[in-house]
DNA sequence: CAACGTTCTGCTCATTTGAGCATTTAGTCA
DNA sequence: TGACTAAATGCTCAAATGAGCAGAACGTTG
C-alpha cells in the first residue's frame, strides 16, 4: 500500500483507529507509517474512542449494558440492576438476565416470595436446574382462579421451586376478593396468615409489575371489569404491583381496592433487602417508573429502553 | 454489585467483554472478579473478538473497509483500493474518499487524465485547494456539447486543475460521432490528436463508468437514443467507460460504435500504472465487476456493497 | 487399559501500552 | 513586542498484555 499523509487531526484519527482496530497493528508501526509520534497514535486512539468515532459493542442476546445500570444504581439508590440490550424478543431476554441474575444471587435466597404473570413465567422458563439448593417459594399475592388459566401461578412457583431443589407453597386465596369482609376473614384465615407470614420473612422477592388497561391478566381472569380499570386510570393509575394498582407516586389509587387485596403489602417490598422487579416492553415505562423511583424494588430488571426512559430528567 | 458466578463459557466470555470494554478494567481485574486466571480471561477476548462477539466498528463519514480492501488487491491483483463504508450519500463519501485517495498518491501526479460525469464532479468538489502542485489536467475523452449541461465536463476539468494550482487541457470533440470517417478525421486533427496525445503519457488515469441504460447521460446527451442503449445491452453491453460500451468480459460490443467514440482506449486504461476507477452505488455493480475483473483499472475506489459484490465468488 | 493426540491451563518473558511529567509550541492580551 | 496561559509534544517508567511453551486433563482408539 503507498504511503498516505493524512492532512487535518479527524481524518489522521479515524486513519488509526483503523489501522488499530482493523487491521490491528501496534501504535508504534501506526505512528512510523503515519510519521507521528506513538503517544500521539495512542493520544488520538483515546480519543477517537471518547468521542464516540470507535464504537465497541457487544453483540450478544445476554449482553448486558453495565454503563446505564451503573447509572440506574446510582440515580435511585438500587442494590443492583440488570438491563439488557433492545431487541426483538425483550420480554425472553429479560426473563433470562432475571434467572441468571438469580441464579448468581449471593447468598443463594432460601425463601424467595414471587409473583405471578407472563414476566414471571418467563423467568421461570429461563432458569436451570440447581439455580438454588432448597429454596421455598412463596406467592406472596393471591393467585388467578377463575378462569383456564388457573394453573398458571402455581405452576410457576413449582416450576421455580423444583429447579431450586425446594418446595412451592402457594396462596390459597383469589387475588382480589369482592367484599372487604370477605377479605379480612380470608387474611385472618390460618392458612393465609400463616403463607403471609412466611412470605414476610423471605430472604428475597422476585415480582414483576402489569399495565393498568383492559389488557391485565386482573381484567381478563374476571377481578375486574375494563369499566373498574378505566375508573382506576382515571383516578390516577398506571399500573399492578403484586396485585395492588399504584398511583405514579408509589401509592394505592383507590384504598377500597387496595384492602380487598391479598397479599404481601407495598411498604414490605419497600423495606426488603432484595427486592427484585423484573419489567419489560415500552406498555410498562409508566409502572416501571412509579416502582422504581418509588423504592418499591431495590434490584431492577428491564431492557435498555425502558432504563432509558427511567433515567430521563423529569 | 453482588458477585456473580457465570456458568457456561459463552456466557463468561460476554460479561468478561463487558468488564473489558465497557467498564474498562483490567484483565487482572476481572480475573480475580470473576475468578478465573488473567490468560483465561485474555484468550476469551480473543476468542470474542474473533467470533463476533466484541464488534468494534469506526464510525465517520471518511472511514474505510482496510479488510476488504485487502481482499480486492489480493484477488484482483489491484494496486490499490479505497472502500468505504455503506451510507445514504453513497457517491459523496465514495467521491471524497477519491479525492482523499488522489490528494494522498505519491508521486504528486504531474499530468492527469480523467473522464467526465457526475461522479467525477463529484470527486472535484471534494478536493482541497492545493492537492497537487501544478498539476495539468487532460480529458481523455469527447465531451457533452448538445445540450444545456455542456460545460459540466469543462468544469470539472477546470475545477480539478484549479485546485491543484495547474492548468486544464480539453478534448474539444464530442464524446461519439455520428459517422466514422468523422470520428477518424477528427481524431486525426491536430488539436484532438495533440491532447489524445499527451493524455496518453498522463501518469494517472482518473474516470468512472456509466450504466448501459436509458438513464445514461451519453442518451441525455443527445449521443446515442434509448433504442441504440437497448440494442447495446442486447448485444451484452453492461455500461461505458470512458465513453465506450463494454460487456461483461471487458470488450466493446459494438465495434463499430467504438471507432466512433473518441477518446483515449481502452488498452490504455488497462496498461496503465496508475489507473484509478471510482464507482459507486447499486446500479453500477455489473458495469464495476467489468471494469475490475477485466483490468481496465489498477486502482478501485468504490462503496461496500459495491466491494461486495465484486468479491462474491462467481 | 494403555498409548496416543487434542485441548486446556498456568507460567515466563518480551512487547505493548498508558499515566505522569517536563518541555516546547501556539495563542492571547496588555 | 513581550509576558502569560493553555495546549500539545515527547519522554520515563510502571502496568498491562500477548506469544510461546511445558505440563495437566481430557477424550479416543486400538
Amino acid at each position: 500500500m503507498p504511503s498516505r499523509v493524512a492532512h487535518d487531526t479527524e481524518l489522521l484519527t479515524v486513519r488509526i483507529a483503523e489501522l488499530y482496530y482493523d487491521e490491528n497493528k501496534t501504535q508504534d508501526e501506526i505512528g512510523a507509517l503515519l510519521g507521528v509520534t506513538r503517544w500521539k497514535v495512542g493520544r488520538l486512539l483515546t480519543q477517537a474512542r471518547e468521542r464516540g468515532i470507535v464504537r465497541i459493542e457487544i453483540v450478544h442476546p445476554r449482553a448486558r449494558r453495565l454503563g446505564i445500570e451503573r447509572d440506574l444504581r446510582e440515580r435511585f439508590g438500587l442494590k443492583d440492576a440488570v438491563v439488557v440490550p433492545a431487541a426483538d424478543d425483550l420480554r425472553s431476554r429479560v426473563g433470562q438476565a432475571a434467572a441468571d441474575y438469580l441464579t448468581s444471587l449471593r447468598p443463594v435466597p432460601r425463601t424467595l416470595g414471587i409473583s405471578w404473570g407472563r414476566t414471571l413465567d418467563d423467568v421461570a422458563g429461563h432458569l436451570s436446574k440447581g439455580w438454588a439448593n432448597g429454596v421455598t417459594v412463596i406467592q406472596i399475592n393471591g393467585s388467578v382462579s377463575l378462569n383456564r388459566r388457573a394453573g398458571t401461578a402455581s405452576t410457576t412457583a413449582a416450576e421455580i421451586a423444583l429447579k431450586g431443589g425446594g418446595q412451592a407453597v402457594l396462596l390459597p386465596s383469589p387475588a382480589i376478593l369482592e367484599r372487604l369482609e370477605t377479605a379480612r376473614a380470608i387474611s385472618s384465615d390460618r392458612t393465609v396468615a400463616g403463607v403471609l407470614n412466611r412470605a414476610a420473612t423471605a430472604s428475597a422477592y422476585l415480582y414483576s409489575a402489569g399495565v393498568a388497561d383492559s389488557s391485565s391478566i386482573l381484567v381478563g381472569s374476571g377481578y375486574l371489569s375494563p369499566d373498574d380499570v378505566a375508573e382506576l386510570v382515571r383516578k390516577g393509575a398506571v399500573g399492578d404491583v403484586v396485585g395492588r394498582y399504584i398511583d405514579a407516586n408509589g401509592n394505592p389509587v383507590d384504598p377500597g381496592l387496595d384492602e380487598r387485596t391479598v397479599g404481601l403489602g407495598l411498604d414490605q417490598l419497600r423495606s426488603a433487602t432484595t427486592a427484585i422487579f423484573v419489567v419489560a416492553g415500552d406498555a410498562k415505562h409508566d409502572i416501571a417508573r412509579a416502582v422504581v423511583t418509588n423504592g418499591l424494588c431495590s434490584v431492577v430488571v428491564t431492557d435498555e429502553e425502558t432504563a432509558a426512559v427511567l433515567l430521563e430528567e423529569q
